[in-house]
DNA sequence: ACTACACGCGAAACCGCTTTCACGAAGTCT
DNA sequence: AGACTTCGTGAAAGCGGTTTCGCGTGTAGT
């Protein structure tokens, strides 16, 4: 049971008596081909159902047809539906233009292992990264001139596309939001410092805070490092440092999520004694009592900024970094 | 700036002192070649960095090393991190084998769509569906000879291997832990009936309630959707209905936690009262309170067991479905 | 000692598509 | 009208491996 060979060039270009050569261009859309026989030659192809063969065709080209999305394999990926949504977005404008996502997930901080050398080998036409603590292994890459995309801002000014949430503008307004609901002792826990998208957002709690004339007193910004358990502990040490704190902005919702459990369990109310603003606006925003406003980042455009960042720079065009925008989602918790 | 032209066989064969079809053999672990030239050509391998260039390797020999990981492109994808770290499982185990990950985002419920026929082009070796609702797309690609393999338990009785949590154990566990902390009446609110999540899960609730000899009273049961939101819908209904529930089995943490803040809304303690228990220890029953005692599944071991069997299969060997194990998480909810 | 056979290995065809190159026809320019 | 381009096209040379085929050579069988 031979299942039925998939016809190649030979066949069509005879079906359309043509050369195999004029087959190759029709198909890769060079103009230059006499409309007539162009016609002639999809004819051929509908009527034998062609399909090209990718391999070939990478092998001939030089073109893979193939992007890679490189994941560190920390625990973000696992508890944090985030990079598969990401994920998802970029897969979805990469197959609209014919390209195909591979995923590589690399061993944490790998900076010359098995992904290294698989994207070096250049079996694959450009690389779209999740860098969240450090750009080594990009760095590493960048003189092997792929085309690179990074999803976050890179610590280091690489001169690499990159797209990321206005995490600077979403930590602004959130802040400004418990401002103008009143608050007057405003709290921030951050995420874990040594990512950028947790500096930027201190900076943009700490910018709001400017505005009002104010510094924000000493052990108001707590570090945390996104989990829920951080954002529980520093919730408890802030009441005991400040009772009388009043408005807490977390940098995502997991800790908002830890604090309001922590500041009801401790005997305050949210949002009447302390009013709490999260960040993402994930599945857990909606599912605490009361539920979390935050600031909600468009995660599925920011996975089809990465990919049509990716289709620029293949098409060879001029690439700037795109910021995303953030929106303030208003629930009960503030 | 030339980028440092990779090696070919023929560069190693020269430098082996071999011809490039011995190469060929020595890397492709053919034993018939005599041990002191397979040392020789790789030794030259090695002192020259070769890397075999997969794109005309698959050419050459048909197998492209590429595994197809398709999703359909529903809301699961977007708000769940279970596929996401299923997939990362995934790609780990075969990434071992020399394999990568292709992921595909299928239209839900395409049939014949561009996925379809990107499979059936025989660009990847083999494919891994996420099933949920249909398996028709698998069904479709079946006759194609495809080896593929199945994440979850199918609908159809389709001869594919496939893996699947211990849906049945976990809800039987679950149940039986409810009743032997006392409960007499316990309810179960389903998740999404088409699935066979649902139903295994359901069928595990039913077990342990049999084994009690009774029979659950009418309006015990009650289809969810595995939202929140049909968590308190149904905790709601339950409390009319039967005032004196004194447990609750939720198919998913997410209705679970549902259940518990509607029964606290309507004056009931968790667990004094009415004692619940979740499935799957996703985040949300951390951040419940009481926190939620639950059946966590093994979202990773899954994963990597799908890769396995497709390991497995791809080597000709027999495969059977595997049934990964659940575990109880006692909380403070049950 | 003579055919028989297995074993190692190299030559060469081949996988299916891309791309360079050169050639004839048609058009443009003095 | 002759020389020079431009344009559309096919022949053919790859791309970098894999695999079939057949040729010595060494060992075994009789």
């Amino acid at each position: 049971m031979v299942p039925a060979p998939r016809p190649t060039y030979s066949v069509i270009a005879e079906a359309a008596g043509v050369s195999e050569a004029t087959v190759s261009r029709v198909l890769n859309g060079d103009e230059s081909v006499h409309p007539d026989r162009a016609k002639r030659v999809h004819e051929a192809v509908d009527k034998l159902g062609y399909r090209k063969n990718r391999v070939a065709s990478a092998l001939a080209s030089g073109r893979s047809g193939l992007i890679a999305v490189v994941i560190d394999d920390d625990l973000s990926v696992f508890s944090d539906p985030f990079w598969g949504t990401v994920t998802s977005g970029v897969s979805r404008i990469l197959s609209e233009n014919g390209l195909h996502t591979v995923l590589m997930v690399s061993p944490v901080g790998s900076v010359d292992g098995g992904v290294a050398h698989y994207l070096k080998s250049g079996e694959v036409d450009g690389a779209i990264f999740f860098v969240l603590h450090s750009d080594a292994l990009v760095n590493n890459l960048k003189k092997t001139g792929l085309p690179m995309v990074i999803t976050g801002t890179p610590h280091s000014s690489l001169d690499i596309p990159f797209v990321d949430t206005d995490n600077f503008g979403g930590a602004y307004t959130a802040t400004k939001h418990l401002i103008t609901s009143g608050c007057k002792k405003i709290a921030c826990i951050t995420g874990d410092i040594g990512t950028t998208a947790a500096k930027q957002r201190l900076d943009g709690y700490l910018q709001a805070f400017r505005e009002t004339g104010g510094i924000p007193a000493k052990g108001l910004i707590c570090e945390g490092d996104y989990s829920l358990a951080s954002g529980m502990q520093h919730a408890r040490e802030l009441l005991e440092t400040h009772p009388d704190v009043d408005g807490i902005f977390a940098s995502n919702d997991l800790m908002a999520a830890g604090a309001v459990t922590v500041l009801q369990d401790m005997g305050r109310m949210v949002p009447e004694h302390v009013k709490v603003v999260g960040f993402d606006d994930a599945l857990i925003a909606q599912t605490t009592r009361p539920a979390l406003t935050t600031i909600r980042q468009d995660v599925v455009a920011l996975g089809e900024a990465a990919g049509s960042l990716m289709i620029a720079q293949l098409n060879g065009e001029d690439v700037k970094p795109i910021i995303t925008p953030t929106e303030l989602i208003i629930r009960a918790s503030a």
